[in-house]
DNA sequence: CTGAAAGCGCTTACAG
DNA sequence: CTGAAAGCGCTTACAG
């Protein structure tokens, strides 16, 4: 079994200095009523016992842990690995530590990971949600314990809690219209799963955009699907077997985007000029393929900021009513080779 | 201030059930020597209360926390993502929650992280270090307090600890070899800093290929720096304005190979034909760029479970005089476009 | 099979 | 400016 891990602790100070743990602790944490003299011995012998400050007994009886959980569907995608980089940012300059986890996507790890993150006594939690997950009730969880929800990019409407998102319908809307303007006619959407609030919206950006510009729009031309790369791949194969006419593809996301890319390419099909792409979340390798991918910038790292300072005021805030507040950053618009055309229209 | 959180405790559900707290915590334990019927008593009356246990209490009296720290120079390259999903996989099936922290490769950030974890009381911690460390105390520190340290991938070689690397000499000996086979006489080395194994390891790879296969090499074919893609590019674009003249490249970064790529090509120099190329670690853009890059694949996740499995087997014998044991993954070439010829030689 | 009691390492109102 | 004492919520040898 595992052995004692003879750490000091703060007794073993306070006895090496003939003190009490009361002021040793108070002087560990710098409290103004203790002597600077003693302060800077309690420091000095902290040093030479190489004492570490246990944490947890800390949290457990100050009923705050300083612990910040955040769990994405995947760390493995630039935009979740830049929020995540946003939160860490805010979440240490104010003191705490983050615990990242992962859903994978799937609901049943999702509830699992918020049970673990509420045993860890986590002082708040920030989420984004998976595209597996239908039922929400373990974030209801959340909310009832009393410990501080933020949500961000993919949010569940149904729940009482803060979120951050960007203009998913603007963005959605912006990329379109640019299609459009590029002279396409008659533009493909691959879409995500509706139960997510941003693939909704950007479909609805996607058709607006047609609706605003007079341009005919049929339900045959929305392909929903996973949005992984092959399902692009697959999907637009489908359409061009089929025979069917398209001249544009808007994709809810840059790996779609790049399959749908491929499957343009393996058959010889000229990008732009034939089909024009766009794809969503400029994503790094958006600008490492050939044409560059026109895409929308999310403002990920500002994304993760904003959460963070969220949870902060929430936190500070606690057992206040609490009104839950929406924040929606601005998308912008990249384009690149991939659906700038020479002579548009 | 922060509002109590009125969670029930045990103590709740033993008032409840009129038992003591020490059978309420024997049975939510499932201990052997509580009867069925109290059990499923506690257990129905835990669920109506809507207990929640609190792992920071238990773990500050058992001594161990179940929590395992992970830190990566970044989760934002799929390399270390994988790495951290392996070791979650591992991790979780063993009961031990995985709080995954970055040190983007400073040192500073690197030293303030270790003691985040080790305050936490993590009961192990699986660190590749940061490009920007050199002094490695902070990982001393974690050795001498008795807690599991294992390292992977980039590994101080000083340290006393268990570490799981894949053989990237035979990686890169595997890629600099091929390229010589198709052909190439004169192979550029966009190489490491060579204070990382592994980077000091691909660089002997690529020099003992020249050797063996009796080809001359100068110093002046490895060229250091960060790796990164703008780094790449950099290099070779002032290596084209020099007229030095070379037919392949080897860089130690997928990463750096783009950058070297789009120096190529703004130059209108033919891949593989002219310049034929190669990176290291299989990164998902290698595939979706054109030509594909010829790459060597890691093998990730299982580097990130055979490193959870050892940190395991290291806490079970915690107090057993240890003797750290290095485990090497064997990688795998994988040739794409950018340097497959159509008539080597 | 269950209970009484001590203690994990810290913090903090209450005194002085 | 410092101390004595209680307690955060749990677990676990020791009894019976």
């Amino acid at each position: 079994m595992a052995q004692r891990k003879n750490s000091p602790t703060i007794h073993d100070i306070a006895k090496a200095l003939d003190v009490t743990p009361s002021t040793v602790s108070r002087a560990l944490n710098n409290h103004p009523r203790i002597s600077q003299t003693t302060k800077e011995a309690v420091w000095r012998m902290a040093s030479t016992l190489n004492y570490q400050h246990n944490h947890l007994a800390a949290a457990l009886r100050r009923g705050r842990s300083s612990l910040l959980g955040v769990m994405v569907p995947t760390i493995n995608r630039s935009f979740f690995s830049s929020v995540v980089r946003g939160i860490e940012e805010v979440a240490n300059e104010a003191g705490y530590a983050v615990m990242v986890c992962q859903s994978h996507e799937m609901q049943e790890q999702e509830a699992a990971n918020v049970q673990v993150l509420l045993r860890t006594q986590v002082d708040g939690i920030i989420v984004s949600v998976g595209k597996g997950t239908s039922d929400f009730s373990h974030f209801q969880q959340i909310i009832d314990r009393n410990t501080p929800l933020v949500l961000f990019d993919r949010v569940p409407e149904s729940l009482p809690a803060s979120a951050v998102v960007i203009d998913d319908y603007r963005g959605a809307y912006q990329a379109t219209r640019h299609l459009i303007e590029q002279g396409c006619r008659r533009v493909i959407h691959l879409a995500g799963p509706a139960h997510l609030n941003i693939y909704r919206d950007r479909q609805r950006g996607f058709e607006d955009a047609h609706r605003l510009h007079g341009l005919p729009l049929e339900t045959s031309q929305i392909l929903p699907g996973s949005l992984q790369q092959d399902a692009g791949h697959d999907s637009i194969t489908a359409l061009l077997e089929a025979g069917e006419p398209f001249d544009g593809i808007f994709s809810a996301s840059d790996y779609a985007a790049v399959g749908a890319m491929q499957a343009l390419k393996a058959r010889g099909i000229a990008i732009p000029e034939a089909v024009a792409i766009a794809g969503f979340s400029n994503e790094p390798f958006t600008s490492m393929i050939e044409p560059g991918l026109t895409t929308v910038e999310q403002h990920s790292r500002q994304m993760g900021q904003t959460t963070a300072r969220i949870f902060l005021e929430q936190f500070d805030h606690q057992g206040d009513p609490y009104v839950p507040r929406r924040t929606v950053l601005t998308p912008e618009l990249i384009v690149r080779g991939s659906s700038l055309r020479q002579n548009p229209r």
